[in-house]
DNA sequence: TATGAATGAGACTTCATTCAT
DNA sequence: AATGAATGAAGTCTCATTCAT
């Protein structure tokens, strides 16, 4: 620790704190994965784009496969995390909450790197059984009970039909999964397809088919 | 003429069969690229699962690319071309069709190996410009233009109400990419999602959304 | 031979003759090792060269190796026969059938595909040592011996100072060597080089070096 | 700790040597190229003549190609550079200077494995378009230009007679470049060649036709 | 006799991971 | 803690030769 006391209280531009290494290796390996996928991505390419050396990024993750995870736990989780809160803050009605929540995760995730993260994990689960149940656990699962237990508190507060809400909440989520897929997929040769008129379409599909009053 | 006797009924080093392998090599490759994706499946499985050497392929093949061409143009496109020319022949109401057609796509598509073409394309394309444009021409695009038409004749026989034919297209192709890319992708990691309940429901939805008496 | 009969003193040119498949073969195999060299020539291309197929190669010669040293005798030993019997035959000076000689050898091996086999041979002779002795033998050192005699004969008459034939045959044959070479290897891209010239003058200083009367 | 003691002293699975490593590579690389010709010549070969791993080679060298383009800039055209500059600082007669040229190329290049470099290129330069035209620039046309402008000089200074510099220049190089040829071609299974002997007489040749008081 | 499908060793090259420094 | 040189297994593709037909 000793050499890290002349930095203390001051940025120091020139010469990059230990405590910021795993972050950037972390932000680089996530741009990384997002737009080669996962067998695609070499590790020398992420630690360039981190400005460390190769063996740099094995001090701080064992392996390949574990740089991926501890990418999913910084990056995907929190907004997982931050979307559960928002909805055990919420005061409002179900259905302008999962309005919002769509809309943030537009503009957090789909148009972001993270979306590239999804892609990269539908595509490549099979080949990645362990990476697979990893994601499957702790996003897919977590996320559809999520939606699941918002889908049940709207039926209880009587703004939602009587249904299925597992079934409801995958009806929710997949359009936002395919359109993830798509973007990092065909759309970048087939530049007719415009995700947000889809996804808006599907929100509309969703809650008329899930409101109590869709029939009114 | 002694040493030859061992050879009868022996197991060769190799037969000749100009007639089944090409068949046979593409046979292999579809259930290998199927179940690995394009970049993962090594030559070497092919040959081994076709029965062949690793150079024999090359005898057929000019490339790993052209194999996978290949294996598209002999077991996707006439899947196509079969739904197109059930379209012409067809007699009855378009709805029925699509009906007949989507139950055709679940036994013949989902449900075998081809669904991991599809699932394998939208995985790989970014990785794979060539193969992606030579995807999205002659299947996506195709299937595109199949669909819409059919749409459009819906809508000029009074079946359907007046849209977007090429956006009511992808409505309907949509989730039947999304359920062969799920079903190679994390299906196998949970169990929970019935494939056809998902497609019964989503044209179910799409039938609705189209048809000119729905809410009449 | 049965077969053969039906084809007796016809000109039968939907089937080639047996008898002809070697000379074909051969005519194949002297353009393609001329042009690419012995390991750069791939048999295949030979086979299609000749309209036959790579298995009947075998038929007619050993290995490649086998085949490249038969056309040395087909082609390259008549050429230098040619010369010996013309040499044996000659009534006039030595030196005008030492120019004469050049001067076909100009027409008939260094414009033509034989030019290629000299500079196949120096170029891979230290890969391929067997065909390294082969050509060694069979051709320079009978063209050196042939020359050196050819040289001596003119010293006995009077017609070249007295010096080493052997050297003497070198330094006539040297030139033709290079030329052929440089011929088939840098000319094609450095035009500035004119090799009628430069044997010319060779041939000139040569002739100007052994005369007798050259300082008359 | 203990495990380590073995380490001390043994020979370790590899060693680094970031400094040495590109000259070992490059000195096992013109060893090689030198007596096996470029696509004769395996990486691994070069590799394991160097200590290293195929993969090294990778590190220092982006294709084979690049290697042997790399083993000319390093090996051969500091000769001509050398031959430049001693040019420059020449004081003396031009055909002294060229004298003592000849005498230092037979000692610095026919008689090390540059000349296998010569012969290479030659061999194979019809096989290798890119190398061809690296090596025709890079060191043929340098070097007849360098012998060209020697030759004006010589010229101007009246030691030599009027004449093409270009095809002196020519004269003067050719038998250099065939004796670097036949050295590493059919020379080891033909003893009889005495190539110093045949080089001093060319030059003697060369001069006496070049000086200006040749025949006076 | 003739074929050409089939082989398999071996070429160049890539890259996750290790480890001496 | 950090480096980056080194590894070596594995990938795609080539081609002389063999042999069932």
């Amino acid at each position: 620790m000793g050499e890290l006391i002349s930095n203390t209280g001051a940025t120091c531009r020139w010469r990059r704190r230990k405590e910021e290494r795993p972050a950037e290796i972390l932000a680089a390996a996530l741009k990384t994965f997002s737009s080669k996928g996962f067998a695609a991505t070499k590790l020398a390419e992420v630690a360039k784009e981190a400005g460390v050396s190769k063996g740099t990024l094995y001090l701080y993750f064992e392996s390949k496969e574990a740089l991926f995870k501890a990418v999913v736990s910084e990056f995907v989780l929190p907004q997982i995390a931050r979307a559960e809160e928002q909805a055990q803050q919420n005061t409002g009605s179900i259905k302008l909450l999962m309005i919002k929540l769509l809309e943030q995760w537009q503009i957090n995730v789909l148009e972001t790197e993270l979306s590239g993260i999804t892609k990269m994990m539908i595509a490549e689960a099979s080949n990645f059984p362990d990476l697979a149940t990893f994601y499957l656990e702790n996003v897919i699962q977590r996320t559809r009970r999520f939606v699941a237990n918002l889908i049940k508190l709207g039926i209880e507060k009587g703004e939602f039909r009587q249904c299925d809400s597992d079934y409801a909440a995958r009806a929710f989520l997949t359009p936002m999964v395919f359109s993830a897929i798509w973007q990092h997929s065909l759309a970048p040769f087939d530049d007719s397809y415009d995700m947000n008129e889809y996804l808006s379409i599907h929100l509309d599909i969703f809650l008329r088919g899930i409101s109590k009053d869709s029939f009114e």
